[in-house]
DNA sequence: AAAAGCCAACGAATTAAATTCGCTGGCCAT
DNA sequence: ATGGCCAGCGAATTTAATTCGTTGGCTTTT
């Protein structure tokens, strides 16, 4: 199975219909796509073999999972060497309440998305796990009020 | 079927995997939590209908799709009234290119994340929707120049 | 312009998974 | 102690995924 370069209107099509249920069956997507079985299940394997999807999950509701809080945190790092930079990322990447980290232009280095608890549960992962890296210099924190949206739905 | 109050430790298990990857065949998922099939389909089940699983997505490379660009917006509107909130949050829900969007507590009213392909596709999007929505009274646009992390698994 | 090769789609057959259902044993409450 | 309830179970059934050999149209080559 080659890699195929451009996706056309139908591979497009399937994609949109799966970043919103992956759980609708191969018939059903057929349907929706004006082909039969089997090369709608074709594509779909490409486009997972090709990399275009890259993992199937659920999405849990956090809130009935008693994790209430969601965090803003600006984090600025001490600008000496790029060092810090990777060392930073590597904790980051092994604490499960950071859901999203991103290293961003402009006053601060990296923006964090952290799911907790509550205010106490998340002033625990500040003192003991944020605030103690090495590198990092400043950290602001922005509470969530409202989750007004929230997708994984790529604009195709 | 009747709503459950608590979960307990297997109930968290098969969140846990099934937040990871949704693809597990139930007999897998049953052999993990060491329960046969019948009674692991039906905590599934049951976890679906009480809303503890609220989907089941696949997610997308967008890089390998042409979106190579992600912009966090600090939004603040202007504060007369609360009418214009609503206002601001149903033409946000309506946008595909935010797939995220935070009324936040600090200096600015919310926190957006935008997908585009690339620096004059988001100038669009922030010129011809966001910028000319009549509450907005300031826009300050942060690039997005690594995507250290990105999950949609909650920290249980 | 004709022939050859290629690719995507197809349908039927097979394999694998999900779902249903009636049964059993342990636990709690009376 | 006993009755009822709940969770787990295994077998049977239904549904879906997967495989594979075939076909037709399109492009490339001579």
């Amino acid at each position: 199975m080659a890699i195929k370069l451009s996706l056309d209107a139908l591979d497009i099509k399937i994609l949109k219909i799966l970043q919103n249920n992956s759980q609708h069956t191969i018939k059903d997507i057929a349907e929706q796509v004006n082909l039969s079985l089997s090369p709608t299940h074709d594509r779909i394997k490409r486009l997972e073999m090709d990399g275009f999807i890259k993992e199937y999950v659920g999405i849990l509701n956090r809130k009935k999972l008693n994790l209430g809080l969601m965090v803003h945190c600006q984090v600025t790092l001490e600008k000496q060497n790029r060092s810090n930079f990777s060392e930073f990322e590597q904790s980051i990447k092994e604490f499960p309440e950071v859901i999203s980290c991103h290293l961003v232009s402009g006053n601060f280095d990296y923006y964090l998305n952290v799911i907790s608890e509550d205010v106490e549960s998340y002033n625990r992962f500040y003192q003991e796990k944020l605030a103690v890296l090495p590198s990092v210099a400043h950290i602001s924190s922005l509470f969530v009020m409202d989750e007004i949206k929230t997708t994984t739905s790529l604009p195709l």
